[in-house]
DNA sequence: CCAAAAGTGTTTTTGCTACACCCATGA
DNA sequence: TCATGGGTGTAGCAAAAACACTTTTGG
């Protein structure tokens, strides 16, 4: 049989964006208590009738208006005392979205203030246990970023392997080397050139390029599979 | 305010042992209802008042008797109907102990008809959905495995090199090459030699190593530290 | 003396790092 | 014509992979 205990639980979630050149975070500032006014990450609580992974897309959209957006879980976190009016329980989750600087967002939820795009050095203290669940997130991207295509996540589908570049460098808070850069981003086919290139710029026309997710794939299943022994 | 849904949630723990050659999992059998008589990974409720890792090492000891053990969060499982009595959310965790042929386990819980430890190529249809969880767990460990060493957690605290391959060969489910693994794994001081050698084996005595965990922090510190760029 | 596992080096290949100049474009 | 970012190759080095025989021990 159930126990008698139960607790609520919410998901929060960490919506990284690229923009000018900087890794973004999108916060929210809080209309009510607790912490009201403070900045704090988009969360909510999780229906008893939804999955965590379908609530996780609900208030992703709630605050962004975006669907099918890269959205994955992370790590939960259940300090009894994270929360000041009793035991919540969070999932977190971490997405990556394209900014476009035209649609601005706009949070369908009461609970908001308002909305802005954070560059991560910048973050300023957060409610609850926000700031380490960031912080959890960036290790987690900074893994992620070496063995998985998450930068295309951020960028619009045709890029320059210089924008391309800027992301890998701002999720991973370092030079790179140009040259060696585009050696190895070029060197696995998981780049399509494209004919099209930059139009309008008081330089040399950059080339786009897009994720070739079907090359990607096939490299991808072959490093899962085991060699014959 | 808090809202008024509420939900149960619980801990479920992947147990890897290593014994006899073989990477292994801990399975008990249910007493009850529901999955009565299936095999399941050991789990428990978390109480109101506990925070989740806590609960974690909880449910652990009273499965094992272990305290003081390698634990590690991996993933929240939270679909609807993943429990058929009700809505349960579940934190996993996985482990690593030393398994010692001598001590048996004394699960201190009613719920358990019995338990033992099943190779994990061997494993049996689970309870719930624990399949799944125990696929994600080796997925996990095997990414883990190259870049932290969790693999000492497994063997005693003095053990041979071809102990410690067997370790990475079972885990990663491939043969490795035994010149390149030693050099690699002498080459970065992580490995202390020991003056003691295997006795009683009817054929040339290997030599102990112990883990050398100072050296290894250093090296870990080195690995997280950015370059001045 | 045999069976069984321990232990040991070298060569080849591959991937990573470091590094500097010319090109195309719009203003 | 100038300012700006786009685009390119090579050499050296380090790490990984491939590969087979001798040594030690107890039975």
């Amino acid at each position: 049989m159930l126990p008698k205990f139960e607790s609520i639980f919410s998901i929060d979630c960490v919506i990284f964006g690229f923009d000018e050149g900087a890794l973004k975070v999108l916060l929210i500032q809080r209309n009510d208590p607790p912490f009201e006014n403070w900045w704090a990450l988009p969360g909510y609580f999780v229906e008893k009738n939804e999955g965590i992974q379908e609530a996780a897309e609900r208030i992703l959209f709630n605050f962004t208006g975006l669907t099918d957006i890269f959205l994955e879980q992370f790590y939960t976190f259940g300090d009894v005392d994270r929360h000041p009016q009793g035991r919540v329980i969070t999932v977190a989750y971490y997405a990556m979205i394209r900014i476009s600087s035209k649609d601005n967002l706009h949070p369908n939820t009461p609970f908001v203030k308002k909305a802005f795009w954070c560059p991560v050095n910048e973050i300023p203290a957060l409610a609850f246990d926000h700031s380490l669940i960031f912080e959890k997130s960036l290790q987690r991207i900074r893994r992620k970023i070496s063995y998985d295509p998450i930068a295309f996540e951020l960028l619009p589908e045709k890029f320059t392997l210089t924008q391309l570049q800027n992301v890998y460098e701002a999720i991973l808070n370092k030079k790179l080397d140009k040259r060696n850069f585009r050696k190895k981003m070029l060197s696995n086919g998981i780049l399509k050139e494209l004919d099209e290139k930059q139009h309008g710029v008081a330089f040399r026309a950059a080339t786009f390029y897009k994720f070739d997710r079907r090359t990607y794939n096939k490299l991808f299943k072959k490093e899962l599979t085991f060699s014959k022994e």
